[in-house]
DNA sequence: ATAAATATACCGTGATCACGGTATGGATTT
DNA sequence: AAATCCATACCGTGATCACGGTATATTTAT
């Protein structure tokens, strides 16, 4: 009968009637896709999705009246947790970005994306990859080693390093001195040299510093 | 006199001499890029660029005797900051691209990619664009929300998160106390319930798990 | 409406910490 | 060879913390 098999269910979340009736009329042009249902708004696909339709991919816009798009995500993932989410947008602003893929969606293209760019998005998401084009998997990337990057040393000696290791994985300067058999007075130095550098007056101070900063 | 810009200079390192070749013929015969340099290792490279040799884009295999290409890119990246490195190798292990991407490479795809996404690639990197696949991609958001997500909420209250929320900012019992309009005492029940909740017994401890596993 | 969870408050004791000293042998650098 | 930095060691005092109690009002859940 069909001459191809079950097309891939997709659905938009635009308030713009223009952009998501374009989309959705991209959609049930491709081959082997389908886009049954465009809403407005997130409340209206959360009515459908609690209906018993379920999409296999959802093109979601941020700027959405009510509930937005990265709020929206949330909902999504708890009613469809199947369902690809690809973030449809105006903007590439790092936050939103960041918010967004924290949040679980495979996919963040800006809408300037050509009808092709946006069919092989569809397309990866469907097969485990995420859609990103290369400026913000970029953005992705400076993100991660912004985060895991240390964020300068503070001309710690090895022997301070050492301490500042054992005390962040909460031993107590008792328990160090006779580990590393110092007498606890030399830790107590060490650790005054510390917190000279670090600016810190207690080891909480310290502790959360170093952890913040990933100096280790 | 040339019929096109100066083309963009790429360096090849990958200790096969099969695939390095077939590269650089890939790349001296693409449009506006040449590779006046293949190298089998990154020491040989290491001795080019510390010539006067600055290509804009390095193709870097993994797997390579001697400095492996994990531990090339520190070397590259002091040498030529500006260079950008692409990592082409034939695993997708995570801990690779891991590492790969927090030591600044800005680019990992897979030996099975065609010439045109190789191409493709090379040109995202040069506009400042990262090249991934989409399976790579959706490996690095997997990376990012795991490292961001709250590895669970042990069921704090409110209230206790707020403390929590103040003692890992590094304020005192007492001055939380004091901020708060609450009896020292009161914090002191509070942190006693905090530390069941955590399994830890110090102060160290709790801001060590707390920042570790994200729980704020 | 009743039970459970949460937030609040108080006390005392022993342990630990912060930080001000001082000092010395060894390593590194100049 | 001299100077500097580093790691080591010691002391005392006041502040802070950990943790064992107990108790009650409010809020939330059932």
């Amino acid at each position: 009968m069909a001459k191809t098999a079950q097309p891939i269910t997709v659905m938009i979340i635009d308030d713009d009637r223009i952009f998501r009736e374009s989309i959705q009329s991209l959609i049930d042009n491709s081959d082997g896709l389908t886009c049954p249902f465009a809403c407005t708004s997130c409340e209206a696909a959360l009515e459908i999705l609690n209906g018993d339709f379920v999409p296999e991919v959802i093109l979601l816009d941020i700027q959405l009246p009510g509930i937005n798009g990265i709020e929206g995500i949330r909902g999504f993932r708890k009613v469809t947790p199947a369902t690809h989410i690809i973030m449809l947008t105006v903007f590439d602003d790092d936050d939103l970005i960041f918010n967004a893929i924290c949040l679980g969606a495979e996919g963040y293209l800006l809408k300037s994306a050509t009808p092709e760019q946006i069919r092989e998005s569809i397309r990866n998401v469907l097969h485990g990859g995420a859609a990103m084009t290369p400026v913000i998997a970029a953005k992705v990337l400076r993100m991660f080693t912004r985060e895991m990057q240390p964020n300068g040393d503070y001309n710690l000696t090895r022997r301070e390093k050492e301490l500042l290791q054992l005390l962040v994985e909460g031993m107590s300067k008792k328990h160090i001195a006779g580990s590393l058999n110092l007498s606890p007075h030399t830790i107590d130095t060490h650790l005054k040299n510390i917190y000279a550098k670090l600016h810190v007056h207690s080891q909480i101070d310290m502790v959360s510093k170093t952890l913040r900063e990933h100096l280790i």
